[in-house]
DNA sequence: CTGAGGGATTGAATCGATTAAATTTTGGTG
DNA sequence: CACCAAAATTTAATCGATTCAATCCCTCAG
């Protein structure tokens, strides 16, 4: 005779008549459950607007069907589309997504995996701040599963995502010898950076697959790769051209057009340009941008569907080294 | 006698000989716990590698410590740089933040609402696809505290946070006005879109304050906001240009000055532009673009602050209506 | 009519932190 | 030394879904 209220899934339970284990099951295994008693668990649901609490499952299951992103920038368009494929296959296979921006603060990034881990968050995609091995084994053991993005991990550690930098280095620097000539200028960041070291040794095979001497390359290094940093080397390069003109990132492809422009030399008449990333600034310029291209989106979206195959498989799963192809996207600052 | 394996709380309590509410106590009330207690228990902590399950504290509380972040796209950097802000914020105040990204769906808009429900979020920070009363009034049953970002909501509603777009129209249309003259054209969005309508409200404010009749105005009005439609629009003014020219955001005023350069017009030698918005791009391109610029990151941050204060202090809360101040940054396609 | 087999349903323990109320400790005072 | 208030600590109920062994209920074959 008890007539204590009830709420969550046992209000529903009582309402319907049946007990709560049914009623999750009509929420999570719908074919257990027969027809008629289904619809009239549902009906209860509908009646009573019942919303079910996923901290009570998170805390029987022990995770929380929430994925960790965490990334260096959100501002910068190559992470915010990776963002945006990653929430759109999370919104697909309903996991949420947690937005760690790390700001290049390993501090920080630490402070997130734990909170994370407070979460039981079910695993994490991240672009570590340091490739540091060590940390990101410190990493792992905060963290439940990890998935490396836009870093190669070893198979036998976990998965990772990441671009053939290699390829498109080779794919910018052949276009621009076979549309151009032989003289190519690289205007690349720190070579300590793993993908401005592939971005190198691509152009260096494409030059080697022309026959032309590596020693032919004429080399620019910047610290820092901005549209500031481009414009020197432009003003630089301004005084002997070379026929193509290879930069390792969009920024600095765009500070070097402008940096020859105000040296009254026009690209692409006088010289080529090809940039690399293909952010959306590529377009949204007076001189459009020839840009390697990488799927940025793509990345994202099989960053979940791999982290949540390991999630919900972790019996049958095989850890995978996703590589995603560049291509090149011709527009006006290195036609055809 | 029992030596039953305890987990949690319970095994640290365990290990320093106290009692579960005391370990809780240490890590959320320190103050209540004696110091040489506190110690020992961290230290048993600190031996265990033990961390607290958020989930268990959830259940208990009935809500989850994360703000849902519901935006219509990531990678445009209007929206990059508000959750740019949260994201900081939130980080200081451990909180978390979920990122939706709606995608101008309603449906999917509704999705997310749910699921935030469902892991008993906080609060949630919304962009929202559709201005519709009706429909925010269901996101806020289904959620928790609702905060409207670049809305604004009638306070007795809830929090907001947005622009004063109508100071910035006015902003923008007298610079071109003293630096150029009375003759202007504005390029406008949609004027049902109530930003578009508050920087023309402004623009009319701004001739009106110099004496020139609202009739004076050259008004385009263009579907999408693109470079593309902004190029057309130039094409179009290059045959009897204005004094200056107002485009109500940075991608518009790119395809103006596009369009006029297409015709041999240059800016700002033969005209003036001013963007609005003041996204990245305009310092990214050749020519840099002078424009209104929007307090992003902190409008970011004064939303998590508000809606912590909301969700921590309901007793005293106020909802609150914070607007912001755009101000305008000249640069060369519009100068001094 | 009986029993086997299988689908549907239920009972009750469990996950782990929080919290109000109860109890014990401590330190100070008369 | 006894007593009290304040401080520190503990007790035990609670949040709500999941899970699996156990039970119930049909149907059908023998």
């Amino acid at each position: 005779m008890s007539t204590k209220k009830t709420y969550g899934l046992a209000a529903i339970a009582e309402l319907a008549g049946v007990s709560t284990a049914t009623v999750s099951n009509v929420l999570n295994k719908p074919s257990k459950v027969k027809e008629s008693t289904r619809q009239r668990v549902l009906d209860a649901i509908e009646a009573t607007q019942f919303v079910p609490n996923r901290a009570a499952a998170t805390l029987r299951q022990g995770s929380n069907r929430m994925l960790g992103l965490v990334i260096p920038e959100i501002v910068n368009p190559f992470y915010a589309e990776i963002a945006r494929g990653a929430a759109d296959a999370a919104d697909r296979l309903d996991y949420g997504i947690v937005l760690c921006v790390s700001n290049d603060d390993a501090q920080r990034e630490l402070r997130q995996f734990e909170m994370l881990a407070r979460h039981r968050t079910s695993g994490a995609m991240v672009v570590p701040v340091h490739a540091d091995l060590g940390r990101l084994a410190t990493l792992r053991l905060v963290g439940s599963r990890l998935l490396l993005i836009d870093r190669v991990a070893s198979v036998t550690e976990g998965c990772s995502v990441a671009f053939d930098d290699v390829a498109g280095g080779r794919l910018a620097v052949e276009h621009l010898i076979e549309t151009r000539g032989p003289r190519i200028a690289l205007v690349n960041g720190e070579r300590s950076i793993p993908q401005c070291a592939d971005r190198r040794e691509g152009s260096l095979l494409a030059l080697a697959a022309h026959g032309i001497h590596e020693s032919e390359l004429r080399e620019y290094e910047v610290e820092e790769m901005t549209i500031a940093a481009g414009r020197a080397v432009g003003l630089a390069l301004a005084d002997s051209l070379p026929d193509g003109i290879f930069c390792t990132n969009d920024q600095l492809a765009l500070g070097v057009i402008r940096g020859l422009a105000e040296r009254g030399i026009h690209v692409p008449d006088s010289a080529a340009v090809v940039g690399y990333g293909d952010l959306a600034l590529a377009t949204e310029t007076l001189l459009t941008l020839t840009s390697v291209e990488q799927p940025k989106f793509e990345m994202g979206v099989v960053a979940v569907e791999t982290l949540v195959d390991e999630i919900e498989h972790m019996d049958t799963h095989q850890h995978r080294v996703t590589q995603f192809q560049p291509t090149l996207v011709i527009r006006e600052s290195a036609p055809a």
